[in-house]
RNA sequence: AGGCCCGUAGCUCAAUUGGCAGAGCGCCGGACUCCAAAUCCGAAGGUUGGGGGUUCAAGUCCUCCCGGGCCUGCCA
Protein backbone atom coordinates (compact mmCIF):
# COMPACT_ATOMS: atom_id res chain seq x y z
CA UNK A 1 0.00 0.00 0.00
CA UNK A 2 1.50 3.61 -0.65
CA UNK A 3 2.55 5.62 2.08
CA UNK A 4 0.41 8.83 2.57
CA UNK A 5 1.05 11.98 4.75
CA UNK A 6 -1.14 14.76 5.93
CA UNK A 7 -1.12 16.97 8.50
CA UNK A 8 -3.19 19.53 10.30
CA UNK A 9 -2.78 22.79 11.96
CA UNK A 10 -4.45 22.77 16.15
CA UNK A 11 -5.47 26.50 15.54
CA UNK A 12 -9.07 27.09 16.38
CA UNK A 13 -11.98 24.42 16.48
CA UNK A 14 -12.92 21.68 12.93
CA UNK A 15 -15.01 23.44 10.95
CA UNK A 16 -17.33 22.23 8.33
CA UNK A 17 -15.11 22.82 5.49
CA UNK A 18 -12.12 21.29 7.05
CA UNK A 19 -14.48 17.95 7.66
CA UNK A 20 -15.94 17.60 4.23
CA UNK A 21 -13.01 19.32 2.90
CA UNK A 22 -10.06 17.18 4.02
CA UNK A 23 -11.00 14.59 7.14
CA UNK A 24 -13.44 12.51 5.67
CA UNK A 25 -11.42 11.95 2.84
CA UNK A 26 -8.96 11.03 5.53
CA UNK A 27 -10.96 8.37 7.31
CA UNK A 28 -11.48 7.12 3.41
CA UNK A 29 -7.98 7.34 2.06
CA UNK A 30 -6.93 4.70 5.32
CA UNK A 31 -8.57 1.72 3.27
CA UNK A 32 -6.17 2.05 0.44
CA UNK A 33 -3.30 3.70 2.22
CA UNK A 34 -0.90 3.13 4.81
CA UNK A 35 -1.59 6.62 6.57
CA UNK A 36 0.22 8.91 8.74
CA UNK A 37 -1.74 11.99 9.98
CA UNK A 38 0.46 14.53 11.89
CA UNK A 39 -1.35 16.89 14.12
CA UNK A 40 1.29 19.79 13.25
CA UNK A 41 1.56 22.07 16.53
CA UNK A 42 5.13 23.52 15.05
CA UNK A 43 3.76 24.83 12.34
CA UNK A 44 1.33 26.33 14.34
CA UNK A 45 3.64 28.60 16.34
CA UNK A 46 4.83 30.18 12.94
CA UNK A 47 2.26 32.71 13.80
CA UNK A 48 0.43 34.32 16.28
CA UNK A 49 -1.05 31.43 19.08
CA UNK A 50 -1.62 30.88 22.87
CA UNK A 51 1.02 28.71 24.30
CA UNK A 52 -1.67 28.55 27.03
CA UNK A 53 -3.91 26.36 25.35
CA UNK A 54 -2.04 25.10 22.46
CA UNK A 55 -1.34 21.53 23.87
CA UNK A 56 -4.69 21.59 25.02
CA UNK A 57 -5.89 22.23 21.13
CA UNK A 58 -3.57 19.83 19.94
CA UNK A 59 -5.01 16.98 22.08
CA UNK A 60 -8.85 18.07 21.45
CA UNK A 61 -8.25 17.92 17.35
CA UNK A 62 -6.83 14.23 17.65
CA UNK A 63 -10.03 13.65 19.74
CA UNK A 64 -11.92 15.19 16.79
CA UNK A 65 -10.28 13.23 14.21
CA UNK A 66 -10.84 10.10 15.83
CA UNK A 67 -14.54 11.09 16.53
CA UNK A 68 -15.04 11.53 12.56
CA UNK A 69 -13.07 7.97 11.61
CA UNK A 70 -9.94 8.28 12.01
CA UNK A 71 -8.25 4.57 13.44
CA UNK A 72 -5.61 5.19 15.79
CA UNK A 73 -5.41 0.99 14.79
CA UNK A 74 -5.35 1.36 10.90
CA UNK A 75 -3.18 5.55 10.68
CA UNK A 76 -0.38 6.61 13.16
CA UNK A 77 -1.85 9.76 14.36
CA UNK A 78 0.35 11.42 16.19
CA UNK A 79 1.45 15.31 17.36
CA UNK A 80 4.49 16.45 15.12
CA UNK A 81 6.23 18.02 18.39
CA UNK A 82 6.16 14.65 19.71
CA UNK A 83 8.83 13.54 16.86
CA UNK A 84 11.57 15.71 17.02
CA UNK A 85 13.66 14.21 13.81
CA UNK A 86 10.84 16.67 12.25
CA UNK A 87 13.18 19.59 13.18
CA UNK A 88 16.30 17.83 12.42
CA UNK A 89 15.24 16.73 9.21
CA UNK A 90 13.67 20.61 8.15
CA UNK A 91 17.69 21.74 9.23
CA UNK A 92 19.19 19.44 7.04
CA UNK A 93 16.58 20.09 4.07
CA UNK A 94 16.95 24.02 5.03
CA UNK A 95 20.33 23.57 3.47
CA UNK A 96 19.32 21.99 0.16
CA UNK A 97 16.26 24.46 -0.54
CA UNK A 98 16.87 27.12 -2.68
CA UNK A 99 15.67 30.53 -1.08
CA UNK A 100 14.66 31.64 -4.00
CA UNK A 101 11.90 28.71 -4.04
CA UNK A 102 11.06 29.94 -0.58
CA UNK A 103 10.67 33.66 -1.57
CA UNK A 104 8.33 32.55 -4.69
CA UNK A 105 5.94 30.98 -2.19
CA UNK A 106 2.68 32.43 -2.36
CA UNK A 107 1.17 31.43 0.33
CA UNK A 108 3.67 33.17 2.69
CA UNK A 109 3.74 36.19 0.16
CA UNK A 110 -0.07 36.49 0.88
CA UNK A 111 -0.29 35.55 4.66
CA UNK A 112 2.87 37.64 5.67
CA UNK A 113 1.61 40.47 3.61
CA UNK A 114 -1.32 41.21 6.22
CA UNK A 115 0.80 40.46 9.39
CA UNK A 116 2.74 43.05 11.84
CA UNK A 117 5.02 40.33 12.38
CA UNK A 118 6.42 37.84 9.90
CA UNK A 119 8.62 35.13 11.43
CA UNK A 120 11.48 33.35 9.94
CA UNK A 121 9.62 30.19 11.12
CA UNK A 122 6.49 31.43 8.86
CA UNK A 123 8.96 32.30 6.05
CA UNK A 124 10.43 28.65 6.21
CA UNK A 125 7.52 27.12 7.15
CA UNK A 126 7.07 24.68 3.51
CA UNK A 127 10.44 23.08 4.59
CA UNK A 128 9.33 21.68 7.97
CA UNK A 129 6.19 20.73 5.46
CA UNK A 130 8.58 19.10 3.16
CA UNK A 131 10.59 17.18 6.23
CA UNK A 132 6.96 16.22 7.79
CA UNK A 133 6.02 14.41 4.34
CA UNK A 134 9.47 13.16 3.57
CA UNK A 135 10.65 12.11 7.12
CA UNK A 136 8.69 8.91 6.64
CA UNK A 137 9.18 8.74 2.82
CA UNK A 138 5.82 8.94 1.95
CA UNK A 139 4.67 9.04 -1.33
CA UNK A 140 1.36 10.54 -1.77
CA UNK A 141 -0.10 13.83 0.01
CA UNK A 142 -3.79 14.98 0.01
CA UNK A 143 -3.77 18.73 0.11
CA UNK A 144 -5.88 21.95 -0.69
CA UNK A 145 -5.36 23.57 -4.21
CA UNK A 146 -3.35 26.08 -1.96
CA UNK A 147 -0.93 23.84 -0.85
CA UNK A 148 0.15 22.31 -4.14
CA UNK A 149 2.94 24.79 -4.59
CA UNK A 150 4.80 23.03 -1.60
CA UNK A 151 4.17 19.93 -2.80
CA UNK A 152 5.82 20.90 -5.43
CA UNK A 153 8.73 22.24 -3.47
CA UNK A 154 8.89 19.23 -1.45
CA UNK A 155 9.32 17.46 -4.93
CA UNK A 156 12.36 19.81 -5.58
CA UNK A 157 14.28 19.45 -1.82
CA UNK A 158 13.83 15.78 -2.27
CA UNK A 159 15.35 15.78 -5.58
CA UNK A 160 18.16 18.07 -4.98
CA UNK A 161 18.89 16.34 -1.84
CA UNK A 162 19.08 12.77 -3.68
CA UNK A 163 21.44 13.94 -6.39
CA UNK A 164 23.28 15.53 -3.76
CA UNK A 165 23.48 12.68 -1.91
CA UNK A 166 22.23 9.43 -2.09
CA UNK A 167 18.31 8.67 -3.84
CA UNK A 168 16.43 8.28 -0.49
CA UNK A 169 13.42 10.35 -0.71
CA UNK A 170 10.50 9.27 -3.38
CA UNK A 171 9.31 12.49 -5.15
CA UNK A 172 5.47 12.97 -3.22
CA UNK A 173 2.49 13.20 -5.54
CA UNK A 174 -0.16 15.36 -4.55
CA UNK A 175 -3.44 14.27 -3.92
CA UNK A 176 -6.01 17.51 -4.75
CA UNK A 177 -9.82 18.25 -5.52
CA UNK A 178 -10.84 15.07 -3.68
CA UNK A 179 -12.73 16.89 -0.75
CA UNK A 180 -15.64 18.98 -1.11
CA UNK A 181 -14.89 22.92 -1.41
CA UNK A 182 -17.55 24.11 1.83
CA UNK A 183 -18.04 28.11 1.48
CA UNK A 184 -18.84 30.36 3.86
CA UNK A 185 -22.24 30.70 4.35
CA UNK A 186 -22.17 34.85 5.07
CA UNK A 187 -19.74 35.13 2.08
CA UNK A 188 -19.95 32.31 -0.63
CA UNK A 189 -17.35 33.87 -2.89
CA UNK A 190 -14.65 33.02 -0.06
CA UNK A 191 -13.95 29.27 1.00
CA UNK A 192 -15.15 28.24 4.31
CA UNK A 193 -11.87 29.22 6.99
CA UNK A 194 -11.11 29.67 10.69
CA UNK A 195 -8.80 32.72 9.94
CA UNK A 196 -11.89 34.73 8.89
CA UNK A 197 -14.67 36.06 11.14
CA UNK A 198 -16.47 33.69 13.57
CA UNK A 199 -19.79 33.72 10.95
CA UNK A 200 -17.80 32.75 7.60
CA UNK A 201 -17.31 29.15 9.48
CA UNK A 202 -20.00 26.63 10.99
CA UNK A 203 -18.03 24.48 13.79
CA UNK A 204 -17.76 20.47 13.58
CA UNK A 205 -18.40 20.77 17.26
CA UNK A 206 -20.62 24.21 17.60
CA UNK A 207 -23.99 24.10 19.21
CA UNK A 208 -27.03 23.46 16.75
CA UNK A 209 -28.92 26.16 17.51
CA UNK A 210 -26.00 28.34 16.78
CA UNK A 211 -25.65 25.90 13.63
CA UNK A 212 -29.14 26.54 12.24
CA UNK A 213 -28.67 30.49 12.45
CA UNK A 214 -25.69 30.47 10.41
CA UNK A 215 -27.19 28.13 7.90
CA UNK A 216 -30.75 29.96 8.12
CA UNK A 217 -28.59 33.55 7.41
CA UNK A 218 -27.02 32.23 4.72
CA UNK A 219 -26.56 34.25 1.95
CA UNK A 220 -28.53 33.11 -1.20
CA UNK A 221 -30.16 35.41 -3.90
CA UNK A 222 -33.13 37.16 -5.24
CA UNK A 223 -34.47 33.72 -6.48
CA UNK A 224 -35.35 34.24 -10.05
CA UNK A 225 -32.56 32.15 -11.31
CA UNK A 226 -33.85 29.83 -13.78
CA UNK A 227 -33.04 26.37 -14.93
CA UNK A 228 -29.26 25.29 -14.00
CA UNK A 229 -28.15 28.32 -13.22
CA UNK A 230 -27.34 28.85 -9.22
CA UNK A 231 -25.81 31.86 -7.03
CA UNK A 232 -22.86 30.87 -5.01
CA UNK A 233 -24.64 30.79 -2.04
CA UNK A 234 -27.61 28.67 -3.13
CA UNK A 235 -24.55 25.98 -5.07
CA UNK A 236 -23.33 25.80 -1.39
CA UNK A 237 -25.91 24.70 0.26
CA UNK A 238 -26.71 22.44 -2.58
CA UNK A 239 -23.54 21.24 -2.03
CA UNK A 240 -23.84 20.58 1.89
CA UNK A 241 -27.25 18.69 1.01
CA UNK A 242 -25.35 16.73 -1.50
CA UNK A 243 -22.87 15.74 1.28
CA UNK A 244 -25.43 14.48 4.07
CA UNK A 245 -29.13 13.42 1.94
CA UNK A 246 -30.26 10.94 0.37
CA UNK A 247 -29.90 11.17 -3.69
CA UNK A 248 -34.31 11.04 -3.87
CA UNK A 249 -33.89 14.29 -1.76
CA UNK A 250 -31.46 16.57 -3.66
CA UNK A 251 -33.13 15.57 -7.10
CA UNK A 252 -36.48 16.68 -5.41
CA UNK A 253 -34.64 20.38 -4.40
CA UNK A 254 -32.76 20.61 -7.51
CA UNK A 255 -36.50 19.95 -9.79
CA UNK A 256 -37.74 22.85 -7.56
CA UNK A 257 -35.00 25.16 -8.04
CA UNK A 258 -35.27 23.98 -12.25
CA UNK A 259 -38.64 25.42 -12.20
CA UNK A 260 -37.84 28.39 -10.28
CA UNK A 261 -40.48 27.68 -6.95
CA UNK A 262 -37.87 26.59 -4.43
CA UNK A 263 -38.75 28.32 -1.21
CA UNK A 264 -34.95 28.76 0.17
CA UNK A 265 -35.74 28.05 3.54
CA UNK A 266 -36.84 25.02 2.78
CA UNK A 267 -33.87 23.93 1.66
CA UNK A 268 -31.77 25.25 4.57
CA UNK A 269 -33.77 23.60 6.77
CA UNK A 270 -33.63 20.63 5.00
CA UNK A 271 -30.00 21.02 4.82
CA UNK A 272 -29.86 21.79 8.99
CA UNK A 273 -31.61 18.37 9.10
CA UNK A 274 -29.69 16.24 7.04
CA UNK A 275 -26.45 17.88 8.29
CA UNK A 276 -27.03 17.25 11.69
CA UNK A 277 -27.52 13.63 11.66
CA UNK A 278 -24.60 13.15 9.47
CA UNK A 279 -22.28 14.65 11.97
CA UNK A 280 -24.53 13.83 15.23
CA UNK A 281 -22.35 10.30 15.45
CA UNK A 282 -19.19 11.90 15.37
CA UNK A 283 -20.52 14.66 18.23
CA UNK A 284 -21.26 11.90 20.37
CA UNK A 285 -18.34 10.17 20.07
CA UNK A 286 -16.23 12.97 21.08
CA UNK A 287 -18.25 13.11 23.78
CA UNK A 288 -17.49 9.88 24.77
CA UNK A 289 -13.82 10.22 24.19
CA UNK A 290 -13.84 13.41 26.07
CA UNK A 291 -14.79 11.32 29.11
CA UNK A 292 -12.00 9.58 29.12
CA UNK A 293 -9.09 12.23 27.72
CA UNK A 294 -6.15 9.76 29.23
CA UNK A 295 -7.33 7.50 26.78
CA UNK A 296 -6.65 9.56 24.08
CA UNK A 297 -3.67 10.76 24.96
CA UNK A 298 -2.57 6.88 25.44
CA UNK A 299 -3.65 6.96 21.62
CA UNK A 300 -1.37 9.58 20.96
CA UNK A 301 1.57 8.12 22.77
CA UNK A 302 1.17 5.28 20.65
CA UNK A 303 1.28 7.07 17.37
CA UNK A 304 4.08 8.67 18.40
CA UNK A 305 6.08 5.58 19.24
CA UNK A 306 5.17 4.05 15.57
CA UNK A 307 5.91 7.75 13.89
CA UNK A 308 9.09 7.39 16.01
CA UNK A 309 10.40 3.76 14.72
CA UNK A 310 10.19 4.96 11.10
CA UNK A 311 11.28 8.51 11.55
CA UNK A 312 14.34 7.62 13.77
CA UNK A 313 15.12 4.70 11.19
CA UNK A 314 15.00 7.44 8.20
CA UNK A 315 16.91 9.74 10.14
CA UNK A 316 19.97 7.37 11.04
CA UNK A 317 20.32 7.40 7.27
CA UNK A 318 19.94 10.40 6.72
CA UNK A 319 22.62 11.45 8.99
CA UNK A 320 24.78 9.15 7.41
CA UNK A 321 24.45 10.26 4.04
CA UNK A 322 24.94 13.86 5.34
CA UNK A 323 27.96 13.51 7.31
CA UNK A 324 26.63 14.44 11.05
CA UNK A 325 26.29 12.67 14.53
CA UNK A 326 24.93 11.54 16.36
CA UNK A 327 26.01 7.73 14.62
C1' A B 1 26.02 48.21 19.60
C1' G B 2 24.35 53.18 17.83
C1' G B 3 20.55 56.34 15.25
C1' C B 4 15.48 57.32 13.53
C1' C B 5 10.07 56.31 13.24
C1' C B 6 5.59 53.97 15.02
C1' G B 7 1.78 51.74 18.84
C1' U B 8 -5.79 55.14 19.79
C1' A B 9 -12.60 50.49 19.09
C1' G B 10 -12.35 43.97 15.62
C1' C B 11 -9.99 46.82 10.98
C1' U B 12 -8.42 51.66 8.59
C1' C B 13 -7.48 56.05 10.72
C1' A B 14 -9.07 61.25 13.19
C1' A B 15 -8.61 64.29 17.74
C1' U B 16 -6.21 72.64 17.12
C1' U B 17 -1.21 76.04 21.31
C1' G B 18 -2.03 70.11 26.44
C1' G B 19 -8.86 71.27 27.24
C1' C B 20 -15.32 66.23 27.46
C1' A B 21 -11.49 60.15 23.07
C1' G B 22 -14.35 60.41 17.56
C1' A B 23 -15.56 58.78 12.28
C1' G B 24 -15.93 55.15 8.36
C1' C B 25 -16.15 50.05 7.73
C1' G B 26 -17.14 45.59 10.40
C1' C B 27 -19.82 43.19 14.52
C1' C B 28 -24.61 42.79 17.33
C1' G B 29 -30.21 43.85 17.60
C1' G B 30 -34.64 45.37 14.84
C1' A B 31 -37.66 46.59 10.18
C1' C B 32 -38.04 44.63 5.16
C1' U B 33 -37.42 39.44 2.74
C1' C B 34 -39.97 32.44 1.83
C1' C B 35 -34.40 32.66 3.72
C1' A B 36 -30.77 35.99 2.31
C1' A B 37 -28.64 40.49 -0.23
C1' A B 38 -29.34 45.74 -0.71
C1' U B 39 -31.62 49.64 2.06
C1' C B 40 -33.49 51.92 6.58
C1' C B 41 -33.60 52.31 12.12
C1' G B 42 -31.00 51.28 16.68
C1' A B 43 -27.25 49.62 20.09
C1' A B 44 -22.68 47.97 21.83
C1' G B 45 -17.71 48.57 21.53
C1' G B 46 -11.58 51.89 24.84
C1' U B 47 -6.90 51.01 31.28
C1' U B 48 -5.26 55.64 23.94
C1' G B 49 0.79 49.06 24.36
C1' G B 50 2.37 49.13 30.10
C1' G B 51 4.55 51.65 34.61
C1' G B 52 6.13 56.23 36.66
C1' G B 53 6.44 61.68 36.35
C1' U B 54 5.19 67.17 35.03
C1' U B 55 0.33 69.87 35.05
C1' C B 56 -5.81 72.51 37.53
C1' A B 57 -5.98 69.19 33.17
C1' A B 58 -1.95 64.26 29.25
C1' G B 59 -3.80 60.29 23.37
C1' U B 60 -0.67 64.84 23.12
C1' C B 61 5.09 66.80 27.17
C1' C B 62 9.29 63.97 30.14
C1' U B 63 11.13 59.03 31.65
C1' C B 64 11.61 53.79 31.86
C1' C B 65 9.74 49.12 30.05
C1' C B 66 7.23 46.04 26.23
C1' G B 67 6.18 45.34 21.08
C1' G B 68 6.90 46.47 15.75
C1' G B 69 9.52 48.73 11.49
C1' C B 70 13.73 51.18 8.95
C1' C B 71 19.07 52.73 8.64
C1' U B 72 24.29 52.21 10.12
C1' G B 73 28.03 49.39 12.54
C1' C B 74 30.24 44.89 14.72
C1' C B 75 30.63 39.56 15.33
C1' A B 76 29.81 34.43 13.86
Amino acid sequence: MPKLFSGIQPTGELHLGNYFGAITNWVDLQQEHETIYCIVDLHAITSDYDPEVLRESSVELATDLIASGIDPEKSILFIQSDVREHVELQWIFNSVTSYGDLTRMTQFKDKSEKMDFVSAGLFDYPVLQAADILLYRASRVPVGEDQVQHVELTRRIARKFNSRFEEFFPEPEPIVGRGARIMSTADPERKMSKSDHDKHAIGLMEDEDSIWEKIKSAVTDPGNAKGDEMSPGVANLFTLLELTASESTVEEFREDHREGNLMYIDLKEAVHENLMSEIRPVRERKEQLMKNRSRVEELLDKGKEKAKETASRNMEEVRKMVGVGPT
